[in-house]
Parts: structure tokens; C-alpha cells; sequence
DNA sequence: TGCACAATTGTATACGTATGCACGGTAGAA
DNA sequence: TTCTACCGTGCATACGTATACAATTGTGCA
């Protein structure tokens, strides 16, 4: 391995010229300068991250805790985060939430192996995770959003989005609608229910128990859900179901017993890239995926420049987008 | 920040003690080490990992480069990956193709900011891959081969799947048939394609020039050029497409354009998840993808661990899953 | 009792880089 | 010319851990 000693003793200079020359920060003549690159250049150097991390403090690295790759939000969250991140020459390392990995990412933390980390998977149960934001670990939650947590938090309105949608349904006569959301403890599922179920009920049209159910946030646990809706004989005139993935495993429930696409709306929400296929022409509530992981490692990237920052919470809107899946030529 | 000195004078040891406690490879007496333990726990001790690095010249950290996270295969090897070595304790450094993030890759590698990367992008163009696997870099190649680099591979058999094809359109009459490759210098999308247009030369119908097309990997650039296709009035009976993803490009713009299923029959590669959902119901040639990306985590690891291996090639057999979109009811 | 030897632990140093401090030299001002 | 100021560079050290080697203690056996 050659080392920035190597580079000086063939440059003819000390070697903390040569950390001058890496860091270009402190004033060096044109002449040594050059002569330092040229040495480096002749020997290939490359400088040792591990021990630049001892000595800066720094790692320019940083984490992304994700809730399930076969799920198309978050790989394009990711797809964002990576080429933002990238182009910040910044390293991205990804922890797929199976089981504790939101641990891992807060190990990594104390260990110095990142500088800070971007949650898209928090809940409030996580002690841990409460316990880092206490001691001012620079991390930042996306997507799902804990209330009590004082740290940067970049959401979407989620339950105005869902108060959209049931606006949506009873302007167009649906009354009788069911809701499929993920798991309570994810604030975007809870908080889009919550809006939904709340204007149904203010609206005259409160969606029955027998309506309301869990689906686990992937496409075929929403399918299973689907066909037992289904052989229930009790078919509702929508479906609102708590992010596209699952809308799209409704959708193939649908199509697999054979359900006309007019007798049951089906409804998302996240606007993934594949909603708007023709396959699936979905309609949804977009909430700005892509802006909002920028944001996200915006603030990231400040706070771990700048610690001590007063937490801050940013929230987007979202739009509802009318596609095949609930009005049809 | 606690170090392991620290750890050391509260317990009443020299650092050294406190170091093996953590490395665990050397006897200590069952007395010291419950001390140093109960030290550790009292201080809330982590080791460095930059320092470690240094000393070890081990990261615990791998790469991975991929083309495209808004394709399901890539998730879907990113998500297997990720399983597999978060288990094994090691982080995931993740490099997005746009641009030159193959070369930020092996910058990481000379940098002994990770230990070894995985490609899933390689293509013989890059003389920086070249040189890197002239210097012994740690690296591993799946899903896309370069023959002319001497390091571990991990493909599918490419040029069998196309062919078997071939093979099944032709033995259900379908003899006038379109390609739709990627790129040619991906060697999976060339494989498959010189496979099956082989093929069908061989069995008396070659696929003439105007039934090959580049659609460049994408869901969109693929359904355009099935638009081109259809708006040439010459429409095939079947479309073999380089993967899945651009094959629910090809079905889309079938669907958008109202041609029924059975009047152009779509056939992918990969078999990716969606693939299997009732909204496509894919016929494809399923290659082991999941397996795949064991395999070559596997390999990087073992070559980590053990320097100076010779190369080796992993070659994973396919098999044609036929689905909706080739045999209707 | 005395000695060899094994089992533990401490001492000292190295990994490769960044940076505070001191030093030599040059230029401008008096 | 002499003094001041400043610029460019070298010297020395620190970051936190792992490990070769030395030192210490304790054990078994003659």
C-alpha cells in the first residue's frame, strides 16, 4: 500500500504537504504543489478512509434504513437518495429492515462507521431509536414520522390525503367503501385510515368494522385480504388501501376472480412510477417521493455539517391523481 | 466518545486487556473479562470502527453496484444481498449506475473503504475494471459476464434460455417473432438474444432486421418501441423482450393500443415477482436471481477471506415458466 | 524448597492521516 | 540597512485500536 510518507519522500516534502496538497485548504506554492500531484499520480495514491475517519471525525457516510425492496416506493426513494448522495460523493449504506436492523444502523452511528442515518421504517416502539435522538445522533426520519421524537422528520400530509380520497369517493356516489391499511404502528398507513375514515363517518357514511382491515403492507397479503372480502359475498364499490404496492396486489385480486374493474374502485396511494402503467393505471395520492428523500438528505447533510440544530419537521402536500381505476370509458 | 481506554481504567486494566476482551480470540481469565465486560456495558463502549479498519485493514463493508433500482430484478438481487450479509454482520455500500459510479466503486476499494464490491453492470468497455482486476482487486461479477476478465462470475445460462425460446414459439407456430435486446454491451440481453435469433435461423425462421430492436432496458423506451412496431402495421405474433421489466413495457403498449393478448404473444426474462401477479401473468425464462446473488456474496467473501484464488465461473440453469401472456384460455 | 513452564496481563509501538506550532525566508516599510 | 509581517513548509503529535514481545503470576513436579 502506498501512503502519503511514500508520496513525500518522492516529492521531496514532508508528508503533512502532502495531507496539504489532499485537503486544499491551506495556501501551498503552484511549484510543490504540482510536484506533490505528479508524485502522486506516479505512484498511484489513494488515501487510507479508515484512518481519514480517525482523524476528521468523519466518514462521508451515511446510512438508509429501508422497510422492504420488492416494495417500488422504496427503491424509488432509494434510486433518489443514491444519485443525490452520489453526486455529493457521499457512500450510501443500506440496511433492509428485516428484523433489527434499525439497530444496526444506530451501531453503526457510535461505531463512526456512518456519520448519520436516514430512517424510512420509524415507530414509536423503538426505545433504541428514542434513546439515539436523546443523545443527538444526526439521523433523520422520512416517510413514517414519530410524534414524540424531536428530531428532522420529513413526512407528507398523510391524512389530508386520505380525507381527499373519501371526499373523492362520495362526490362520485361511492358510499359503501373499505379500507386496507398496513399496521398501526406506521404513521403513514395509521394517519391515511385516519383521515379516510374520519370524513366517511363526518360525511354520513362511516365505513363498517367489517371493512376495515390490516393487509401487512405487501401486495400478496392485500390479495389475500382482497379474495376473502371477496367470498364474503359483500362486495364494496371501492377500495382505498393505504400505498400503491397493495393497491396493485387488490387490483390483481380483482382481476383473478374475475371482478369488472367498474364494479370495485380501487385506490393508492404514493403514485410509484408503475401506478401510472397501462396495465394498472391507477389512481392515487402522489405525495413527492423523489423531493422528499432529497429534503430528507438535505437535512441530513446540515445537521451532521452543522450539529445542534434546532430539530425541524417538513411536510408535503399531496395531490390526488384520477386514473382508469376508478372512472372508466 | 469512550474509548477503550477509558473501558480500560475504570476496569483496572492496561488497554490491551480491554482489546481482547473485544477481538475474544485470546484467553483471558473468566474474572478480567466480566470486569472489562461489565466496564464496557457501564460506559456505553463502542469500538471505532475507523481505527479498526486501520489496524485490521478489514471494513466489515461491501459494494454493490447497481444499474437500475427502478427495475424489480435489481431489487430484488439488492434485496437478497442485503439479507445475506446483514446477517453476516457486514454493511452494504450501494452505488447507482447513472454515470461513472463503477469507477467510485473501485475508487472505494483503493480507498480500503470497503473490502470488496459486487457488479451486477460490468461491461468489457471499462478499462478501470480491467486494471482493477489485474491488481487482484476483490470483486465479484454477477448477473452481466465480461469473458476477457479473469475473476469471479456469476450468470445464468443467457444464450440456453433464448434459445428455449425459440424453441417453445416455434413449436406452437409462431414463427414470425420480434427481439427486443437492451444493450449490447450488457452480455445477459446479448446472450439472450443471440440465443434465441440463432435459434430461429437454425429452425428455418430467422428474425429479419426489422423485428430487432434496442430498447434500452427501460419500461418506457420499451413500450415505444412496441408503438413503433404496431404503427409499422406488421405486427408479430410474438415479442421476445431482454427482461421482464421491459417485456411489462411491451404488454403495456399492447394493452394502451387495445390489441388483445392472444394476438402478440410477450415473453420476458428474469421472472422477477411481478412477473407472477394476475395483471401481467408473464411468460418468462426465470433465472435464479435470489441464488444468484447468494452465490456471488459468497464468492466475494471467501475471496476477502482468503487472497490469491483462482477465478471462478458460476453458471446457473433457467427454465421457461409459461404464464397467461403466451397460452390463453 | 526450588525450578521449569504455562497462563495471563502489561508495555510499547504501529497503522496512515491531519493539524497546531515553530521556523526560515522574502518583501515591504521606515 | 534593520525591523516587521507574512507566507510556505517541516516537525511533532494525536486520533483509537491491535498485537508482538516482555513481564508477571501461579502451577506442578522433583
Amino acid at each position: 500500500m502506498v501512503t502519503s510518507r511514500d508520496v513525500a519522500e518522492l516529492a521531496g516534502v514532508s508528508q503533512a504537504t502532502v495531507s496539504r496538497v489532499l485537503s486544499s485548504s491551506s495556501k501551498l506554492s503552484a511549484a510543490t504543489k504540482a510536484r506533490v500531484q505528479v508524485a502522486m499520480e506516479t505512484l498511484g495514491y489513494v488515501p487510507h478512509a479508515g484512518a481519514q475517519a480517525m482523524k476528521t471525525r468523519r466518514t462521508n457516510t451515511i446510512g438508509v434504513v429501508v422497510a422492504d425492496l420488492t416494495n417500488p416506493f422504496y427503491s424509488e426513494v432509494l434510486d433518489e437518495l443514491t444519485r443525490e448522495l452520489d453526486a455529493a460523493g457521499i457512500r450510501v449504506v443500506i440496511w433492509n429492515a428485516g428484523g433489527g436492523s434499525h439497530l444496526d444502523a444506530l451501531k453503526a452511528i457510535s461505531e463512526r462507521a456512518v456519520d448519520g442515518v436516514i430512517f424510512t421504517t420509524a415507530t414509536a416502539e423503538s426505545l433504541e431509536l428514542k434513546a439515539a435522538v436523546e443523545k443527538h445522533s444526526p439521523l433523520v426520519l422520512i416517510n413514517r414520522a414519530v410524534e414524540s421524537l424531536d428530531c428532522d422528520q420529513v413526512t407528507s400530509t398523510n391524512i389530508e390525503g386520505g380525507a381527499a380520497v373519501a371526499n373523492y369517493l362520495l362526490d362520485h356516489g361511492k358510499t359503501r367503501a373499505a379500507f386496507i391499511g398496513g399496521a398501526e404502528n406506521a404513521s403513514t398507513s395509521r394517519d391515511r385510515g385516519r383521515g379516510f375514515l374520519q370524513t366517511m363517518g363526518e360525511r354520513g357514511h362511516p365505513v363498517p368494522e367489517h371493512f376495515r382491515f390490516i393487509g401487512g403492507f405487501s401486495h400478496d397479503t392485500t390479495a389475500g385480504v382482497m379474495n376473502r372480502l371477496l367470498s364474503g359475498g359483500d362486495l364494496p364499490q371501492a377500495v382505498f388501501c393505504a400505498n400503491d404496492h397493495m393497491a396493485f396486489g387488490a387490483l390483481d385480486a380483482l382481476r383473478a376472480n374475475r371482478i369488472p374493474a367498474r364494479d370495485c374502485w380501487v385506490i393508492g396511494y404514493d403514485d410509484v412510477e408503475m401506478a401510472a402503467w397501462d396495465s394498472f393505471s391507477l389512481t392515487t395520492v402522489r405525495q413527492p417521493s423523489r423531493e422528499m428523500a432529497r429534503s430528507g438528505a438535505g437535512l441530513l447533510l446540515e445537521r451532521i455539517h452543522t450539529p445542534g440544530l434546532a430539530p425541524r419537521r417538513v411536510d408535503f402536500p399531496c395531490d390526488l391523481i384520477v386514473r382508469g381505476s376508478t372512472e372508466h370509458a
